[in-house]
DNA sequence: TAATAACCGAGACGGTACGTCTCGTCTTAGG
DNA sequence: CCTAAGACGAGACGTACCGTCTCGGTTATTA
């Protein structure tokens, strides 16, 4: 009997999330409260954990509410401005104050959470990198990369850099970086 | 009068930190004790906190002596095989289970542990980064990179797949790895 | 329009307070969870509410409905008789296991539930009261008492060490009791 | 190993008891709230839990404070005024607004908290029981009652009046009760 | 040698957040 | 307008961990 009962209030959902992603955003993840999350939210406590099973599991769907967006694959005839599109996206939204205070505890989270790692690797970095992999076929078909380019590879040195700094050295993601990266590609994996 | 009275146990200085760094490889930074800690140790409390002053800190003070390893500048005449060597040298750490374990955590910690950040910033990756600074001079010395190579995006560029992979993809972490980056880089950098 | 729309299911009135009896027999009216009820009863939440205001009050109903018994004043002849048949009344109401069960939690109920004082002490006691009062009456007259007889204090004594037995020393509740109280209450209580 | 570490501290021992008795005797036993008493006893909730396993644990030790009082035997030489003395403290005490008003619930807790039952039967009644037979024993040979006087069962009729009124029917527990019962006592056991 | 001072393991302390539970109310779809 | 199902806001429950403090006792240096 799936639909008996009183169902649940959308609102609340939302306002549950909402309030998470903003508590998140002023204190950072290891401080959020699930009591304050309740007060903010206008919610009791089992609201919360009638729809997540436990704080881990609220931090995990908000962070997926953050990074659910949608990517279209850039066709502006050349790879290099393709690539740099993509990049200066990802910088743009890796710069945003809440994905950067967030993105270390997801990370941390990742090692232990199956389900929040199957989220992100799944859901998230399998699109962008879907959409870098078109890029980069494009780029060979037009002869900007030798034939044998592993585009696996190539998708972490275009992503690691700016993870490095966001996560290890927290040196600026600007537009420099996207461009640095970029050129670095185009040189690094030209035809010989 | 520094001297006075009984002088701290050196083997509970050990056994704090052993535990703790066991600790926190067996169930992760996050499920780290202090009360645990205290029991495995075989000591109380209040000698972990006579030491650290926090959690934080006693964690700081455990990855200190992880990851306190000396680096020399390898020289061996070819810029591509130094960096291979380095390269090598940090695959092969972050591939330990214990360092693999415990660095997201400790990322996590970087971004509201000011303290944990200075040491592993200025007490590691200075270290690592000079050494590396050295092999990318004598390149640029030997024609094997352009005279403007930035040599901080280099080393982004070195370290970021290797902690994209740790920390993202969960990818292996294996010498291809190693190869690829070198290889980019003795490529991407070439003078013109 | 008091006839409008769906009537009351009368088969819900009594598997609520069938239910709510059962549980608290079993369990001890403190445990009685207003979920069970509605569990047990196959019945909705609302469908108790609807009948009564607060738990407290569907315990008072279902306490009511338990002691709800007529009583008929005896009238063999003989006051001793007569005396002797409700105190057995009352000794094999109470040796009941549903009544014993229940009683305790009812008296702690009474001294903060106004209305289950009212409807005890005036649906139920008042009556048991008023039929040993026929009997003391009727005793005076016929010279087995003197005529100060202070009723209220006879039926104090007659009711006391039954309760006293049931709520304090869970000594039983038997014959040997009721004859006792009676003999006691002929000699105590004879003319001069 | 008994004796190692931090002892308790008897102040929270005390502070703790003194403030469950206090709120039990302003709002009820009923609304006793932990988190209240470990607020005005200037305690974590933790030390309250580490001496008592539960709220109704906490209860128990706090009315076992209550009623923990010594009772001595008086000997006037009258077996009358003997007992009148022991009816009078015993009406005083459960008069007192404390006892009166967490004896229901303490009663209620007897029937389920064999703990408690023990403590209260065998650590209060038994030792007020004990005195009485002893007047009563007196009783027996200085002629006031009849040899085969059952001593049990006159306790009950001491006592049941009391409990009955203050249980059940609220009435005022008086010396005029007191005197009442012992009269009823003195004739209705006198030697044939 | 005795006193002094800082150490030691054990564990209690006040505080705070957790995740669970129950209350009495409210909201669905359906009879 | 009733029904069963079950979500809702509120708030107490008992647990767990933090960092501090207290106990009896130990181990050095200083007097």
């Amino acid at each position: 009997m799936p639909d008996r009962g009183r169902p649940r209030d959308v609102r609340a959902d939302r306002a549950i999330l909402a309030s998470a992603l903003e508590l998140m955003a002023e204190q950072g993840v290891h401080a959020l409260r699930i009591d304050d999350v309740a007060a903010r939210a206008g919610v009791g406590k089992a609201t919360i954990y009638r729809r997540y099973r436990s704080k881990d599991e609220l931090v995990v769907e908000a962070v997926g509410k953050l990074i659910d967006r949608e990517i279209e694959v850039p066709d502006s005839g050349s790879t290099r401005t393709d690539l740099l599109v993509l990049m200066r996206e990802a910088v743009g939204f890796y710069g945003e104050t809440l994905a950067a205070t967030v993105m270390p505890s997801i990370v941390d989270e990742l090692s232990r959470n199956e389900e929040l790692a199957a989220l992100v690797r799944d859901g998230y970095l399998k699109g962008r990198r879907a959409a870098l992999q078109v890029v980069f076929e494009r780029g060979i078909e037009r002869g900007d990369f030798h034939r044998e380019l592993d585009i696996e590879f190539a998708l972490d040195v275009l992503a690691g850099p700016l993870f490095y700094r966001l996560l290890v050295t927290a040196d600026p993601l600007d537009d420099a970086l996207a461009q640095a990266v970029v050129d670095l590609i185009m040189r690094g994996f030209a035809p010989t």
